[in-house]
This record gives structure tokens, sequence and C-alpha cells, in this order.
DNA sequence: TCTGGGGTCCTCTGCCCT
DNA sequence: TCTGAGGGCAGAGGACCC
């Protein structure tokens, strides 16, 4: 449904930017629907099956039960019992957004991709051929709906926060007594700004997390209202300099960050949690090997070195740690990444069981710009070697060759990106269902 | 109940250099 | 030569986002 403004709120006026922002509903599963018709009007969730595992999208029907994303797996299956759990196919789900966001550029070519299924258009340069915003956001609504069988949400505002925070308003809603559609296109005018931020909850600001509420709530904040009629002094005192002007300025609805269409990645890694703690250094050792190859091949896949290394050890009970390194040279190969990896992860008392390991290059520069001192320790045959890889990754897939640590008793298993996205699965590949 | 994976940004601290 | 201040940078960790 394509629902017009409520009362009180119209297209910004003439001369102000318009933004959008557009999120799919329900994506993950949504798309899984396409594929799986027989699954609507069920509850469905997508994420991790294993024991460590967490919800990564649930549908309406799921979320009536009070599973929602982020929330352990396990305890979605008590909740909801009679769901169906899917693992996800992140891959595919890439496919499907790669096509939505091609849609979206189709409007207008401010699109800034925030995740698969999110972006932000900016369509002030539209509005004369196309109409105001809210037409635009009705309009990409049906192509959406048409071409990929999907539904999304809009926001239009004078900037990205609130254009954010009016698509949240626009979303269906879960209740007990099933899915209740949402307006769809939800508009907040410059003049409407302030009356839509000051009622919403303090936890609806980009950058109030626990946290920060926390804090807050020490001045008896509740909502952005709250936080706007606050002095900065004091919102500086509470959280620091930067965090503390920015949320000023936010909540009193001053936001001008432009759309940034071509947003470069400033770091690429990989991690995951083991279905069981591991003590075994040689073992973890091999696991870095594997994930510094997975890293190095996404930075050469994205024409990017890194010159920071950083290994990420999160161990039983949760205490997280970080270990990094800053090379003389920057580097897109797995022998060169993992070396240096490795050499962090020597440094760890793994003794106490590790759950989760990563690996992630950052300082990232042009591969062009990659220095070739590392041909001294790797040798020419190396980059050789690297280059026969791609290829066969490029025609095989990624899976079809990788380093000999990453073979197990299961055979050759290179870790891709999605690979284990929502926790280990330990096999239990699907939930119960009634019909089961 | 038990907490994923891939990111970004910020703060604090320590070190080095001027 | 010693000392302190201050800037720049690297490293570590926390908070937050989807």
């Amino acid at each position: 449904m394509s629902g017009r403004a409520p009362e009180g709120t119209g297209e910004p006026g003439g001369g102000g930017r318009t933004i959008l922002h557009v999120d799919m509903d329900a994506f993950f599963v949504s798309v899984e629907l396409l594929r799986r018709p027989e699954l609507r009007g069920r509850p469905v969730v997508v994420g991790g099956t294993g024991g460590r595992g967490v919800v990564a999208a649930a549908n309406y029907e799921a979320r009536a039960y009070g599973v929602f994303s982020a929330m352990p797996s396990g305890q979605a299956r008590r909740l909801c019992p009679h769901a169906v759990f899917l693992p996800g196919d992140h891959a595919h789900y890439g496919e499907v957004s790669r096509r939505v966001m091609a849609i979206f550029r189709s409007f207008t070519p401010l699109v800034e991709p925030l995740s698969l299924d999110e972006a932000f258009l900016d369509v002030t340069g539209a509005r004369r051929a196309l109409g105001d915003g809210a037409a635009i956001g009705a309009a990409i609504r049906d192509a959406v709906r048409t071409r990929e069988g999907l539904t999304c949400s809009v926001g239009v505002a004078p900037s990205k926060l609130v254009a954010k925070l009016a698509s949240e308003a626009a979303k269906p809603a879960a209740t007990p007594a099933g899915p209740v559609p949402g307006v769809g296109v939800q508009v907040v005018t410059a003049a409407g700004v302030r009356a839509f931020l000051a009622a919403l909850p303090a936890r609806a600001l980009w950058g109030v997390g626990p946290a920060t509420l926390t804090r807050l709530e020490r001045f008896g904040v509740r909502t952005v209202g709250d936080i706007a009629a606050l002095p900065e002094s004091a919102l500086v005192a509470s959280l620091g300099a930067a965090q503390g002007r920015h949320l000023g300025r936010l909540a009193n609805g001053i936001d001008d960050r432009p759309v940034e269409p071509d947003q470069q990645a400033k770091s690429i890694g990989h991690e995951e949690t083991f279905p069981v703690d591991r003590h075994d250094a040689e073992a973890l050792g091999r696991e870095v090997v594997r994930m510094a190859d997975a890293v190095a091949w996404r930075l050469r896949q994205a024409g990017r070195a890194a010159r920071t290394v950083t290994l990420k050890v999160r161990f039983g009970d949760f205490r997280t740690i970080t270990r990094s390194t800053t090379l003389a040279v920057a580097v897109d190969e797995g022998p060169a990444l993992a070396r240096a990896a490795g050499a962090l992860l020597a440094e760890v008392d793994v003794a106490p069981g590790v759950r989760l390991l990563g690996v992630t290059g950052s300082g990232l520069v042009g591969a062009t710009d990659r220095q070739l001192a590392f041909d001294d320790v790797d040798g020419p045959a190396w980059h050789e070697a690297t280059g026969a890889v791609d290829a066969i990754r490029e025609r095989f897939g990624e899976g079809a060759i990788g380093p000999a640590s990453a073979v197990d008793e299961r055979g050759l298993r290179v870790k891709r990106r999605g690979d284990a996205q929502w926790g280990p699965d330990d096999g239990a590949v699907t939930g119960r269902t009634p019909a089961d």
C-alpha cells in the first residue's frame, strides 16, 4: 500500500533537500518466500540454525511471537517453536539486493546503500521530472513490487536521519492478530521535523544504544525531545565532545550529511564463532590461515590491499580482545596476512578456550599502491600461484581451491563471505513445523 | 536465555619526536 | 643534557549500526 502522509506533514518545501530512505520489509524472509511460496502466512525465521546462532530476520508472523533479529536462535525457537527456521543464503540476497539498488538508481544516481536491504536516495534533482518525494516514494515501491515481488517502506524528509526514522514509521506492524500494513510512504516536512522527533523515544536516535541510553537516563531523558532540551554542555560532559555535540544536533533536527553514492570500504574482515570453544593453538593457527586467505581473496576482488592487520579473539566467557599490527607495506595475499595474524595469535594465551576468531585488514589502499616488498619473503612464484588461484575461483567458485589448512575431514572448506553469517551451523538445518 | 558477522566511528593511552 | 608540553600515530577497546 502506498499510504499518504498523515495530517500535518507534507512534501518538504521548494528549495530544501528531499531525501528518501528506502527499507525493504523483512528482506531476507521475503526473498525466501519468493522461492518457497508455500510458507506464506506462516512464521518464518532466517538466521543461524546452530546452538550459537542468532536470528537475522523474522517475518511479521514470527515477530508477533516476540521473535526479533539479533535474538539467539534458541530463544526464538522457544518463543515460536512452530516457526520455519531457514539457514539463509547470503549470496542470493546479495544478488536480489543488486537488482533492487539498480531500480533505485533508475530514479536518481544519488543512491547510498547502507546494507543489503536499505539505502538513502537524494531525489532533490529529480522532483521536477518525477514529482514530489511522496510521488517518487510511491513509484519506487510500485517498481520494486512489480519487478521483484518485494515490498518496501519509504521515509521522505529533508535529512537522512529523519528520512530513516520516517521509513520506520511507514513499516508494517506485527500484532497477535497478524501483520498490520503500514502507510508505505511517510513524509516529514522541514516544518514538521522537530515535532516528529520530539515524540520519539531517545533510543530511536541514531547513535543511542544501551550504554548511551543509560547515561542519558541520569538526566531524566526519555524522548528525543528531552535530549533536544538539554544544554550541549551536559551532553558533552556525559558522552564526550564528538558524540555529545552530534547527538544534540540530531535531536534538534540538524543533519546536513549528504547522500554519498561512492562509499569505499575502510576495512575488510572475516570472523567466525566455533560450535564449541577451542583450546588447541595449532588448530587455531590453521583457522587463522584459512580466514587470512579469505580476507586476502576479498581484498584482491576489491582491488585493495591492507596495511593494518587485526586479530580478534573472543573467549568462552565472552571476554573479547583485539591485537593489531601495522605493516611497512600494504598486503593482499594470504600468506602475508596469515603471517601477521599468526604472529599476533602467538602472543595470546588460548588455554581458556576460544569461542570466536577473526582477521581484519584495514588502512586500505589501492592494490596498485601495494609495494612488492613481500616478494622478498614469498617469492615471485607465489604471485603467480595467487593469480592461478584467483583464476580457478573465478571459473569454478570460491570453494574450488584454498590453503591446505582449509581441508578437514569434510574435505576442502574455504571460508566464503556469508558462510556462518549468523552463527555456526551445527547441522540443524530447519526447525520443526506443525506439518512436519 | 546466552549473546553472529561485517562493518564504522570514537575515545583513551602510550610512545615517539620535536 | 634534562625536562615538559604538545602533536601525530598506533594500538586497544567500546559503542553502535544493520
